[in-house]
DNA sequence: ATAGGTGATATAGCGACGCTAGCATAGCGG
DNA sequence: CCGCTATGCTAGCGTCGCTATATCACCTAT
């Protein structure tokens, strides 16, 4: 019978895509859990292989290369970003406290996941951005922090200075992680930060 | 001739000690405009030792590994960076140009200068900073951006309010530089930041 | 001038890397 | 039940950073 035969085969492919599904999630959260806890150094195709128990080449079967899976993690670290951002500042109050909240979610992810962190920005330059191709998941993040600083602006270009106010923070977060800047002033920088956007207690 | 002896073994010595630092250099030097040419990816000790014509090993015996030549070119870019950074504010006339002047200076040097910028601030994070044993041209970069900065603290401390800006101008370059921020919009995410950090114009 | 000693340089190789070619095998369709 | 497809494996290629060992040139002292 041709459609049970055709069903036969639609339900094994099912299961064969879904089995692959599981193990390309597998392998994402592999390399994402051994760069989180020994940096990413230590994350080779042999180790990551040897993590979700097949041969080394399979990876290829899933992933262009390393540095695809590397960018599958990063765009991980950009949902779980946004989400920190907008649960911050929904739950603040009033323009100068939404700014402060998603000040302090962005700075505290980069440096609560520096390893994700580093996938999102430090490697995985050839993700599209500030494009019009560039995927939702990336642009969800900026937009946070633009509703933050959208009320701020003024007579300045909201999306310019959000791209700005972005840019300190991004800048806070590297510099602070590398121990160039001391940690134990990490509140002080922030606060001067929004004092500049938000000058008066709004 | 003890007198003789010594003062000929002197002499060789000092020649050798000298050609052994002019090779020093050369390293540096070779590894520098391989990185600024093709990237640091195309750094390698074989690719160096064939470019100063020695084997491989001859740079082992100058420097510990890989990281610690490219250690070595980044102290000359902040050398560099501190240079540029002190010619552009000690050229301004106002407060306000001055710090504009500087945001200028430095993001020029990071972005004409990507693969020393990079050796600076994403590689070699085993440079010692904001530690008392911080060597003296390390300082002087920041201590450039502080002297820009310090007339506009009004009642925040200079010193913390230095290190937000230049945390500012640092993720300005990154984002920039990856593609992350429009490029054509750079010269007006400047003086928004300029604009924030020195609000009347002085 | 020459033998002895010392330090510097090169050859060769180690283990690990990202990635790929080619083979075996398991499971499907006819 | 047979043949095909495609899936995963073993093995290996070229390159990486780095090092152990050998060789050789040069300086010292007789």
């Amino acid at each position: 019978m041709p459609s049970n035969a055709r069903i036969l085969v639609m339900t094994t492919q099912t299961r064969r895509e879904r089995e692959r599904a599981q193990r390309e999630q597998q392998i994402v959260a592999a390399a994402r859990e051994l760069a989180e806890t020994e940096g990413w150094e230590a994350v080779t195709t042999r180790r990551l292989a040897a993590e979700i128990e097949y041969s080394q080449p399979v990876l290829y079967s899933h992933f262009k290369g390393k540095s695809a899976i590397m960018t599958a993690v990063a765009v991980q670290g950009f949902e779980e970003l946004a989400d920190e951002v907008r649960a911050a500042r929904t739950a603040a109050r009033g323009t100068r406290d939404a700014l402060a909240a998603v000040a302090t979610a962005y700075t505290d992810f980069a440096r609560k996941r520096p390893a994700l962190y580093d996938a999102m920005f430090t490697h995985a330059v050839d993700l599209s951005f500030a494009s019009p191709n560039t995927p939702a998941h990336l642009r969800n993040g900026f937009d946070e922090i633009l509703q933050a600083v959208e009320p701020l602006a003024a007579d300045d270009d909201p999306g310019i200075l959000t791209e700005t106010f972005w840019a300190s923070l991004h800048g806070l977060a590297m510099l602070e992680r590398s121990g160039r800047l001391p940690a134990d002033l990490r509140g002080h920088r922030l606060d001067l930060l929004i004092g500049r956007f938000a000058p008066e207690a709004t």
